[in-house]
DNA sequence: GTGTAGTGGATAGTTATACTATCCACTAAC
DNA sequence: GTTAGTGGATAGTATAACTATCCACTACAC
């Protein structure tokens, strides 16, 4: 197959990927001539995958490539693949810091993270929850748990006990659904997109549900006094 | 208040403050002189708030304006305003589509979009929830659909069923710790970082526990056949 | 008074990301 | 033997979110 016929079939623009090709995102084709390169199926579906990840979980072009990375890699554990996956879709640490003491923060932000973040691994510590110690998720649950606080929701992270006992089921539901005897990169795959599209599906029907429950207690009501 | 003292207050540089008036994210400081104008609490309050929506909810510039104006309107209602935020976390309709022939996708994608937003649509009238027809959520809902059929997740959307009664009943209780007593601006913040700060904290959650079921299922052993 | 740090406002520049377009030597098929 | 198309390289574009510079001016210290 030829780079425009694979275009054609992945509804992705011959120049785009050409650029996941520099990027690594895709795996060359077979170069039978200097301006000549075969194309297969395998790269069709790869390039769905890399679609899906970008489109359906936001990921960046750096964390595709990490994550396929882990899928082509065949001495990573199922497990560590879901790792890699997990801290993909995590924001990137959005608090990169570089100890500048030329930030205008003075002496305000009494490091609110870091309490919130002990909080936040007493609290996994207490649940039992085999996680790294380093997982991305981690520090993103703190900086939510902090950020809530703030707003009047409560202080400690047992607020997020009722998610994490559903949490926990649907996630072994989902684990559950998964056949270790399938081979490798289709289970991979699988594991991966179900990681990032379930993520995304909660939130939009959580979305939804808001809006409905919001119906209930709010609707037809013009506004609340001021 | 000087732009400098609400620099250091909020921890957020001056030059970005500016940049934040330009943009209509923050209300102008009362002006006294011709280089001189005055700030205040709420000045901060804002601030922390667009903080919070920006680093905790992933949103961008151009959301955050929507949202806040639903937050100063007071003719919108909190029902509407929690809309207007829900649409704002919505990834931004990522399929515009302009109906150009000159895309690569030539007889491909047999709109498997449309396919999964009947269903959703339908899956939704189902369970009798009142949501906007044009909302947000649906697309991104049916995209994720997709995603998941492509990849062997099965085809229904009663896929779902399990992520929605849970979600309804979260959504109530989040909805329900809402006092509508309180002044309509506090109510407004916290249902709005309320609504970006759970959804974020259930995908860390979420991925926390996918990594220790999968530990379960999958640790210690070190790959599964090629 | 005079100097100077700081201000508000405008405008220009920077960095990063994700493409998109152009160029070019070449070649396979008509 | 022409020509559409290819692979590979390189350059350009668009957008987002800042960041930096400039400038006339002014409140306050001395």
């Amino acid at each position: 197959m030829r780079i425009s016929e694979l275009s054609e079939r992945s509804g992705v623009a011959v120049a785009t990927i050409k650029y996941y090709l520099r990027e690594g995102l895709l795996h060359p084709g077979l170069t039978l001539a200097p301006n000549r390169a075969d194309y297969d199926d395998e790269h069709v579906r790869r390039l769905r995958l890399i679609r899906a990840l970008i489109e359906v979980g936001g990921l960046s072009i750096a964390s595709v490539v990490q994550t396929l990375a882990a899928v082509d890699d065949a001495s990573v554990s199922i497990h560590d693949a879901f790792g890699v996956a997990q801290d993909a879709l995590s924001p990137a640490t959005p608090t990169p810091a570089p100890e500048l003491g030329s930030t205008p923060t003075g002496s305000n932000s009494p490091t609110p993270c870091t309490d919130a973040q002990l909080e936040v691994d007493r609290w996994l510590r207490r649940r039992r929850w085999k996680v790294r110690p380093d997982a991305a998720a981690r520090t993103e649950l703190a900086e939510t748990l902090a950020a809530l606080q703030q707003f009047g929701w409560g202080h400690s992270a047992s607020l997020f006990d009722g998610l994490a006992d559903y949490a926990l089921e649907q996630a072994g539901l989902e684990v559950g659904y998964l056949d270790p005897q399938q081979d490798r990169s289709s289970l991979m795959e699988q594991a991966i997109i179900g990681t990032v599209a379930f993520e995304q599906a909660y939130g939009a029907i959580r979305r939804l549900a808001l809006e409905h429950q919001s119906y209930q207690r709010f609707g037809r009501r013009r506004s609340v006094s001021a």
